[in-house]
DNA sequence: ATTATATTTCTACAATTGCAAAAATATCGA
DNA sequence: TCGATATTTTTGCAATTGTAGAAATATAAT
């Protein structure tokens, strides 16, 4: 991933609305919700989630295909898995210890306050 | 981490400079590097740099001390490490090896294109 | 064809952000 | 104290972004 892109997917997601959304997708599997389901989960109008929606995409976060009327979302999970992989390259001077502890912790599943890692 | 910090966290990273700032004390490690070096690495004014530099700090994403008249800055290894788990929680439906697909191949290390997970 | 539903594109405006020169602040050495 | 160095704060402007109503487009049902 270049840095461009990364800059892109970043500010796809430094905004409240569409860093829910990309959450919700997330966390709703590779079967996606429909355009209208999002905008009313977000109690936003239509042509407001569209927007979005179309930015998440063209950052590479989200991914759309339509069965009839309805237009799906879900998250693209290569998108985020490069974005990551961006921001951590080279990191800690390749000191694989001062990696494991930074990585380690982070889950897919949710991480309680006082869960010990 | 609540959603407000987390779109100040990404909010910090997607601008360019920042971005590049942020990664380059990833790379550099917890001793950091002073300010007017960032600066001049980074080819922008002092007064530019500062701003970005604040950006970050406030985020949580880097942290500074001072020797002397020298400001050192230094990634937060904990900040990263909190937005990554945020931008992931319950993830996958919970799914555990969706989720190890998604997570097993970031790494601290460089990603050669061709290299195998 | 006509109507209804789902979504996007167009449009306009308020609010935010990036930028860097100039001035101000903090620390050190003489 | 005075001058020199390092960094931040102030300031102002251009550019970008978020927002949502209205119009346009795509699909399906009658």
């Amino acid at each position: 991933m270049e840095q461009t892109k990364a800059v892109a997917a970043l500010a796809a997601l430094a905004q409240d609305t569409r860093l829910s959304v990309f959450r919700l997708l997330m966390q709703t599997g590779p079967d996606g919700m429909i355009a209208g389901a999002v905008a009313e989960a977000m109690d936003v109008p239509p042509s407001t989630m569209s927007h979005h929606l179309a930015k998440l995409e063209q950052a590479g976060l989200v991914m759309s295909w339509r069965t009839s009327r309805l237009i799906h979302y879900a998250a693209d999970y290569a998108g985020i898995h490069a974005l990551l992989n961006f921001l951590m390259a080279d990191c800690c001077r390749g000191d694989p210890n001062a990696c494991a502890d930074l990585l380690s912790a982070i889950t897919c599943s949710a991480s309680p306050e006082g869960a010990g890692v």
